[in-house]
DNA sequence: ATGCTCCCCGGTATCAAACC
DNA sequence: GGTTTGATACCGGGGAGCAT
């Protein structure tokens, strides 16, 4: 199974329209990322970080797990998950990516590398109305001493964008981070250093939970990060914040939610 | 076009040093 | 001696850059 959405270019094609699929694994007719052909498996328990052991049709296998966080409250032996084989390169150890899990009300994707992608998409059709359609976007840009996610160009206009993958989510208040980040803190901080008249720093939180309503940081499991965020949103740092909309075979941004920042 | 190396991602684990 | 802080290695994989 290759397809889904990209970690090398798709050569998938479009299950609305059968045609080549345009840009990044995506469903040419919205905003969607196709998941492609998932395989259904039960955790048995995160072995390693970035490793899981999947039951697959009575057979345990390795999964990579792309999420350095904790992810306590998905990660739960017993859960249901969705795997994606990638038989790509010989050099992997894992055969397959863990890229859904159920979490009792609904699809939950634990792919960090997914929200650039679902962001360039949102902005391409439309969705995330914060940028023009037309915008040149580029990837994994340099900016100070870190690599942010995305420069985005249109007009005279610079926007760089940190995407982050949220979660968590308590009493319909979906938290980021599940665990303290330094590095996040320090994304936070570039941005608000590279905000200028032409150039708009930009963060977005991107709510990985059908359950979430709002958005707020987690000020207890990482007060700096907090503390970073108003700071950034202080110096003109753009703060939004979408929830996704996941099916086991797709994921699209969908609605803004409201950000508290206390 | 392909293969290889290196850096980065974001946490955990561990150890050493500094401090009270 | 106990606690806190800082530095570093490590994990698996993506992607940029370079060489062939």
């Amino acid at each position: 199974m290759s397809g889904g959405y990209p970690i090398r270019p798709s050569t998938a094609r479009c299950s609305c329209t059968g045609g080549p699929i345009t840009g990044w694994g995506t469903f040419c007719g919205s905003a969607s990322v196709n998941l492609g052909e998932l395989v259904p498996g039960t955790l048995v328990e995160r072995s390693q970080r970035f490793v899981a052991r999947v039951e697959v049709a009575g057979t345990a296998v390795e999964a990579h797990v792309p999420n350095s966080g904790r992810l306590a409250e998905l990660m739960l032996p017993g859960t249901a998950v969705l795997l994606r084989r990638d038989p790509g390169r010989a050099r992997r150890r894992t055969g397959c990516d863990l890229v859904l899990v159920d979490h009792g009300g609904g699809w939950t994707c634990v792919d960090t590398r997914l929200p650039p992608h679902l962001v360039v998409e949102a902005i391409r059709r439309g969705v995330l109305r914060e940028f023009p359609p037309t915008a040149v976007v580029e990837r994994e840009v340099r900016l100070g001493g870190s690599r942010l996610d995305l420069r985005v160009a249109y007009d005279q206009m610079t926007g760089y964008v940190e995407t982050k993958s949220v979660t968590l989510v308590q009493d319909g208040r979906a938290m980021f981070p599940d665990a303290p980040t330094a590095r996040g803190t320090r994304h936070l901080a570039e941005l608000a250093r590279s905000v200028a008249p032409g150039i708009r720093g930009v963060v977005v939180f991107v709510v990985q939970r059908p359950d979430a309503v709002t958005f707020a940081p987690h000020e207890v499991m990482d007060p700096h990060f907090a503390a970073g965020l108003r700071t950034a949103r202080g110096r003109g740092v753009e703060v939004l914040c979408y929830r996704c909309e996941t099916t086991p075979s797709s994921i699209a941004i969908g609605k803004r939610l409201p950000v508290h920042l206390g």
